[in-house]
RNA sequence: GCGCCCGUAGCUCAGUUGGAUAGAGCGUCUGGCUACGAACCAGAAGGUCGGCAGUUCGAAUCUGUCCGGGCGCACCA
């Protein structure tokens, strides 16, 4: 609704600038700073004095005298020193809000492919994890909730080394069997992330100390990639045990995916073949003959000497296996890989894996047009590389539309470490943050931190529900905890260091997940106690003109409020544009916080004027709607009561 | 050495791509429960936007430079 008539806006002193000076300016449209300025502000006067070599309130004056009415807009000034401030016909605005004139869905024709998550299938998931997921989720129902289709993909490093070290741990340092690594997994007992968790921290430090151990890697990996034998069996069961148990982490944040492209079929399917033999006929890569580089492949460009894709030795090195990948992902390879069904989802939707079986499924994925890989800062060199093979390959506009959608790491506050118990050196101690280490075994694991979430809401719960059943209890609290961490891991832009600290997290007050769940709820309970006291919900239609409306919207509270509520896809398109799903989540906090404050200062339930009350009833039914919708967008439920 | 990111209130962070008097949460202090449940609301204090120079009507935002911090730059993934 807003952004229609901010289009309107714009088009219109766009053609009317164009008309009387001659000149083609995009007008921009701002958010004033004050309410009292109006709704929009467009300070196209002060760009056009540059050109005419006219003071811009001079401008700004005769634009106001000269342009016809703007269909929605009831007012322009000159504010300032040539602000052109415009005041909507509330009456109107309310009008259309309330006949539910919705915004045009208007995606791209083409997918979009969100690549998220990726952990590598060794351990138990990190807060680290989280945030990539989080973010790429958000990300994806922003995406979705303009109407664009998005196919989600969780990329499985199946056979890569980190697999390969956990198998060594087995097999090396704890003497098991294929079958008892399997009786492990199948152990009640035993949380088998969790056990790898320590097992990879083990056979990290004894690398360390005994680097030749390091060849048990290299027998390792080739067992993995010849696929025969007990160590290939281990990793098998290994990695696809993690994978199930890194799903189960991921649902309980209301994360699923599309589809598993998995490194073991990318290999057995000789994905990489096709690439590399697309880079050699477009000399994209060349042979190197000398220096410190020869007898590999390598692509120019990047740096002095290049970054080898193939080494010396014939094999392909990890991001060589990544432009294979990515050329698949817009359906480039010439290639595809065969699916089967791995689980499906309570709604009814399937998760596919990709398997090296011809199968009869009709299961297609990938030929994105557009592909967003969700893979944290730290990579934006290989991520660079990817790109930079796209384009020797001669696809300048697929390179275009890979977006590395880079956030920066999860590191642990200090002092959250003292919290955890973790053993911090004199030197890191003064540090602003500690880097999160799998290797060092060092960080917060998902889903403890999730437990400890939900102990805590739990607490709240059953002190303000006592009556309610333990089962109730649980799922409330569940819900608020999971409210609690998704916004603590949106709040923050994708370039922001999180320094973790552990008691943040755990707060649930002020600007946090169960804030915007709390306005939400409260709305709620407006309208079911309504109904409760033996009140019908009104037909708001019906009751309320076109007058009426523009007789209560006279008030700035409740014009504001209603304004902000109205706002939600204007927000969510914004932050698409932006690239930010944080700005979603202050979006989000910013209306709950108007409703808070208007909450405490209207009594609804008690209002004696009939065309009022129908009217706040109204506006809070407008308002949860849209709030709903938007903890939706971040993934946050709305839980019944709180 | 080269590249990328960061530096804004005591702390943690926003800041609509160059616009109006720089904002929020936490913390501190003051006040508010008649259930539309206070996981809330109202108010106060708190700033040389790291420093300097430049670009122009106008800079937290752009350019240069310096200071301080982080992360990359393998025939690892």
């Amino acid at each position: 609704m807003f952004h229609s008539i901010e289009k309107k806006v714009s088009s219109a002193i766009r053609a009317h600038i164009q008309a009387r000076y001659g000149v083609d300016l995009s007008v921009v449209v701002e958010q004033p700073k004050q309410s009292d300025l109006g709704e929009m502000a467009v300070p196209a006067a002060f760009q056009l004095a540059k050109q005419l070599r006219q003071a811009p309130k001079k401008i700004a004056a005769e634009l106001v005298d000269e342009i016809g009415p703007i269909e929605g807009v009831a007012r322009m000034e000159v504010a300032g020193n040539g602000y052109l401030n415009l005041r909507l016909d509330r009456g109107a605005y309310g009008a259309a809000l309330l006949g539910g004139v919705e915004a045009e869905a208007g995606g791209g024709a083409g997918k979009v492919i969100v690549e998220h998550t990726n952990i590598n299938p060794n351990k138990a998931a990190h807060i680290g994890h989280l945030r990539n997921a989080t973010l790429g989720d958000t990300f994806v129902r922003m995406l979705r909730a303009l109407g664009q289709r998005v196919e989600v993909q969780n990329y499985i490093d199946n056979t890569g080394v980190q697999v390969a070290d956990v198998v060594v741990g087995f097999h090396y340092l704890e003497k098991k069997t294929a079958a008892e690594v399997q009786a492990l997994i199948a152990d009640p007992a035993v949380r088998f992330d969790f056990y790898c968790w320590d097992l990879y921290a083990r056979i990290s430090a004894y690398y360390g100390e005994n680097p030749e151990a390091r060849a048990w890697r290299a027998e390792t990996l080739h067992a993995i990639e010849a696929g025969v034998g007990e160590l290939a069996e281990m990793a098998h069961r290994v990695s696809d045990a993690i994978v199930e148990a890194h799903l189960a982490t991921m649902l309980r944040l209301d994360v699923e995916y599309d589809v598993l492209p998995r490194e073991s079929e990318i290999l057995h399917l000789q994905f990489w073949a096709s690439a590399f033999e697309l880079l050699k006929q477009r000399k994209a890569i060349y042979l190197e003959i000398e220096g410190k580089n020869a007898g590999c492949w390598v692509m120019p460009g990047l740096s002095e000497e290049g970054k080898v894709i193939v080494r010396s030795d014939g094999t392909v090195t990890y991001v060589g296996k990544d432009i294979a990948y990515q050329l698949w992902k817009f359906g480039l390879l010439g290639k595809d890989f065969y699916y089967r069904p791995f689980l499906t989802y309570a709604d009814g939707r399937t998760l596919w894996v990709t398997t090296d079986t011809p199968s009869e499924s009709s299961a297609r994925f990938g030929r994105g047009e557009r592909v967003y890989n969700v893979i944290d800062a730290r990579q934006s060199y290989l991520q660079d590389v990817v790109a930079a093979g796209l384009r020797g390959l001669g696809y300048e506009q697929q390179a275009e539309q890979s977006v590395h959608f880079s956030y920066e790491m999860v590191a642990l506050s200090p002092r959250c470490c003292a919290d955890l118990g973790i053993p911090l050196s004199e030197e890191d101690r003064k540090r602003p943050y500690v880097e999160v280490s799998g290797r060092k075994g060092l960080g917060v694991k998902a889903d403890d931190l999730m437990d400890s979430l939900i102990a805590k809401a739990l607490e709240e719960v059953a002190s303000r529900h006592a009556e309610a059943s333990a089962e109730e209890q649980k799922r409330v609290a569940t819900q608020i905890a999971i409210g609690a961490l998704r916004y603590f891991l949106l709040k923050f832009t994708r370039n922001a260091v999180i320094a973790f600290d552990l008691q943040e997290a755990l707060s649930f007050e002020g600007e946090t997940g169960p804030y915007v769940q709390y306005a939400a709820v409260r709305a709620r309970n407006i309208l079911r106690k309504l109904e409760e006291r033996g009140e019908a919900i009104p037909d708001f239609r019906a009751e309320l003109s076109g007058e009426a409306l523009g007789r209560q919207l006279q008030s700035e509270d409740f014009w504001q409020v209603l304004l902000a509520a109205s706002k939600a896809d204007w927000a969510v398109e914004r932050a698409v544009t932006a690239g930010e799903p944080a700005h979603v989540a202050k979006y989000a906090f910013q209306l709950a916080q108007a409703f808070n404050n208007f909450y405490h200062q209207y009594p609804i339930l008690q209002e004696q004027d009939r065309e009022k009350k129908v009217f706040l009833l109204w506006m809070t039914d407008f308002f949860r709607r849209q709030l709903e919708r938007t903890a939706g967008i971040l993934g946050i439920r709305v839980p019944d009561y709180m």
